[in-house]
DNA sequence: AAAGAGGTCAACCGCTACCCA
DNA sequence: GTGGGTAGCGGTTGACCTCTT
């Protein structure tokens, strides 16, 4: 029963790759390209799983790779993007070139996790610990009713809970993932206005969340991170732009009454 | 110097979404 | 519309490293 394997497990090597092994991968993306990894092991010559090739050259052979000690600004963009994405570990990572979702996560695991507790604040509700029992009680409610407010919104300190975010909800079918509620009322908090760049959109566009049919999750990614950079125009796929019901016409770019993004309604 | 504890991170695993015939 | 193959994702593991006693 089930799938078979992606390999043939028997004639595969596991555990850390040698120097040769990299090289060989190395070398043979560079001939042909990324993509196919499935055969890329039997063509390149290596005893590996495809999987494993992949992941090889994703986290640590791509050349593109930054690499190194995290900055603050990295670790304050970090701590934004989970607090409005959760465990979105490749979303996260593609905000920041030459990162990749399995360094970011094991540097949140190991480093910020730690770094926000002992600065008091929850690492997954983002809320100050104290307050994260009710803080969990409230994210159960919201997830029923009241949705967060959108990444790039304008700060509005008074409408947490707004008719405007009702159109541009988020809703998540992933306990454990489901981004926390913005904080409307928490003073220490980390700040969450996000104003970073959007260096490249083929990943969103790649992702699963940005291709899956509308789903809640989708809408809610989308309603966060699609804002356009400057002098981009941005066309999210027509299923998801829960956005476009706030002041959008047809065919029409515009701006988003209520996340301020960029959009062109499909 | 040695041993144990704790931390780090590369790699693996299992699941899901997507693509295409 | 369906099912198989594939790619990508997030969680987990375990080997290795560093620190502490």
């Amino acid at each position: 029963m089930g799938r078979s394997p992606c390999c043939e497990k028997a004639h595969t090597n596991k555990g850390a790759w040698t120097k040769d092994e990299d090289q060989r991968l190395i070398n043979y993306i560079r001939a042909h390209g990324e993509g196919n990894w499935r055969s890329l092991p039997k063509s390149a010559g290596l005893l590996r799983c495809g999987k494993s090739c992949r992941l090889r050259w994703i986290n640590y052979l791509r050349p593109d790779l930054k690499r190194g000690n995290f900055s603050e600004e990295e670790d304050e963009i970090i701590i934004k993007l989970h607090s409005l994405l959760g465990n979105r570990w490749s979303l996260i990572a593609g905000r920041l070139p030459g990162r990749t979702d399995n360094e970011i996560k094991n540097y949140w695991n190991t480093h910020i996790k730690r770094k926000l507790i002992s600065s008091g604040v929850d690492p997954q509700t983002h809320r100050p610990l104290n307050s994260a029992a009710a803080a969990a009680i409230t994210q159960l409610d919201f997830r029923n009713s009241v949705p967060p407010a959108p990444l790039l919104a304008p700060p509005s300190k008074d409408n947490s809970s707004s008719a405007d975010d009702t159109n541009c909800n988020s809703t998540t079918t992933e306990e454990s993932q489901a981004p926390p509620q913005q904080r409307e009322e928490s003073g220490g908090d980390v700040d969450l206005e996000l104003s970073i760049g959007l260096p490249s959109q083929d990943k969103y566009m790649k992702s699963a969340s940005f291709n899956s049919s509308s789903s809640a999750e989708s809408k809610s990614i989308h309603n966060f991170l699609w804002p356009a950079a400057e002098g981009v125009v941005a066309a999210p796929p027509s299923s998801m732009c829960v956005c476009r019901t706030l002041g959008f016409h047809k065919g029409q770019f515009g701006n988003c009454q209520s996340c301020n993004g960029l959009y062109r309604y499909l």
